[in-house]
DNA sequence: TGAAACTATCAAAGCGCTTTGGAAAATCCG
DNA sequence: CGGATTTTCCAAAGCGCTTTGATAGTTTCA
């Protein structure tokens, strides 16, 4: 059933019965409850594809994955998508993902401009002068960035966490125990976020006349294998570190994993803060959380950017920049420097 | 730049500029390089919106994701989308995710087929007696189940792992070695893939004249807590197990947690087999496998799915069926049952 | 050489909506 | 009561493509 179909049946013009099901002011109520009625009746739902066309608009938001063949996929970016989706749902918007090689993936963005398929995007993962900004701004494609590049407050939409902040307060945390050698067990620094946290891990041992030392820092892709293996490579050092910093809590795992084996106990001979985007399937049960970490929530950062995104492309005019802090939860992975 | 735009500059009727980009017999070879070349010139991509409702085919493959308030996202789903959208980029297909709660998601199927947004979609998790698929046939859907409900082989396209099979296989190569009181950590039984590797856990100790014990068999979301869990409550009893066969590397992660708190042997003391999806981000680096298992990449089962539901979309006639068979892989988590 | 058979191109209809610019019909008001 | 408004509805144009049916222009071949 469509439109042309249901008009003739009500014996309306389209027009009316387009207007009357989009909810136009200049339609009597009793033909809108009538044209209303017949539509559910007949499961009448407009073709957003003939919809699109006539607008203009696609009502859809994009998401581009750059995968190479084997490289791991962020899952980070499942629970970002599921919040996300459900801001989109909730809008009338559908999310078109993107799978593509690293190396089209500026073709992808261009793509998803061209064909119009998309009303708008959002950028994942940002890196140091991640080209994809600029493209985004040459072909006016409204976009919004999940993170940030080096520059501190860019002038395009985007919604972070004070991943600066959150890595100095951990880091203080740690100092304040007594801890001097601390290990940085960080994300892959070509990657803003990542960066940044350093930063704020060094500012705060600075602060405290600390010198960071290049021995006791690690950058990686996040995985458990990761936090076992420096871990064990850091610990039989002499010089060892007392306490870790670590980018997420499958790392932290791989450094209990060790612990564990080595007969250490978390929090009392060594301590580890991790950073936790509280993956929802890490974290099911509600016990005493086990890390000490600075957290938040990367689905709620999923819907959050959907907002804003959403309001953006409705007025242009308003693009928003969202900061957010991390909280730091206590949990048993700390304590004070071992005598 | 549009159809009509480029046809006025080439001097040429919209007809023939849009036969020479799609490739179509009927026009000159040198026109068709005329017009080409133009077309790369002025940046010009058909739009896709225009085609499909000209065509009729959107282009796309939509998923959906069902998601209760708090539940967790399945890190397999990742995988799987990531495998499924590099054969959709691959073949000019898109995707469509919807991440709706799941009450409502009989009514994203209803919508992605009334609105014509998608060509066929995928069925995730079929469970026992699985409504939505009597909704995607009754509204004329083209679908494939990843997976099956308690049809051994249905009429609809599916793919399937041969998750009886591989239960059955592990079982059988832990009772060789000596194992009878082997537990079985499974998942969400509702979900017909539990249901059959139970059946295979189940069919494995009988043949051996093993009476399957309740008390050995557990069925949970699968989360690294779970595997911890139950391995202290088990390993805390009478007659405790001697073998864990469990549904996934994460859980089999959470029992390793608690073998190495109680100074017990992973492979020697306890053994465990898993089944491992090989999910990209657990398994970064190429040691010898940890856990014995059998296994099937998700991510190559995303690819064979999209590319089954493709070909199905081309020719209805050609609906396929697909079992893979998981190979048993050897790690150093198994051995002989102790003396 | 002229009819038959291709080739290369085009005009126009159609896909299913939205939206503009009226135009009747109903209502208001001095 | 009659002109000015307001309300309610409609015809038709358009969104950017594909595709059908037709038409010149070229070859082919008896």
């Amino acid at each position: 059933m469509n439109l042309k179909e249901l008009s003739e049946y009500l014996g309306l013009s389209q027009t009316t019965v387009s207007r009357a099901i989009n909810g136009y002011p200049e339609v009597n109520e009793k033909t809108r409850a009538r044209v209303q009625a017949a539509a559910r009746e007949h499961n009448y739902r407009p073709s957003t594809v003939a919809q699109n066309l006539a607008t203009g608009k696609a009502n859809a938001i994009g998401h581009i994955l750059p995968l190479s063949h084997q490289e791991i996929v962020n899952p980070i970016f499942t629970d970002f998508i599921a919040g996300a989706g459900e801001v989109y749902s909730a809008n009338g918007y559908h999310m078109v993902l993107s799978v593509v090689s690293d190396r089209e993936e500026q073709k992808a963005y261009r793509d998803m401009a061209t064909r119009r398929i998309v009303d708008g995007v959002i950028v994942h993962g940002p890196r140091r002068n991640d080209p994809r900004i600029k493209l985004l701004q040459d072909i006016g494609l409204p976009f919004l960035v999940h993170g940030r590049t080096e520059d501190d407050n860019p002038e395009h939409c985007w919604m972070d966490v004070n991943n600066f902040g959150a890595f100095k307060r951990a880091t203080d945390f740690l100092l304040d125990f007594g801890h001097r050698r601390i290990a940085l067990l960080n994300g892959d620094e070509r990657m803003g976020f990542a960066i940044r946290r350093r930063d704020g891990y060094e500012a705060a041992l600075r602060a405290k006349n600390v010198t960071p030392d290049p021995r006791l820092m690690r950058s990686s892709d996040m995985t458990e294998r990761y936090g076992y293996i420096e871990a064990r490579e850091m610990l039989s050092q002499p010089d060892a570190p007392t306490a870790f910093l670590v980018s997420s809590t499958i790392v932290a795992m791989g450094i209990e994993r060790y612990l564990i084996e080595q007969q250490l106990e978390l929090g009392r001979d060594i301590s580890v803060v991790t950073y936790d985007d509280q993956i929802s399937y890490l974290h099911v049960g509600s016990d005493v959380p086990r890390f000490t970490s600075t957290r938040s929530s990367i689905r709620e950062a999923g819907k959050r950017c959907a907002q804003m995104l959403i309001e953006m492309i409705a007025d242009p005019d308003q693009i928003g920049h969202e900061l957010w802090e991390a909280e730091l939860t206590l949990g048993s992975s700390t304590g004070p420097v071992p005598a």
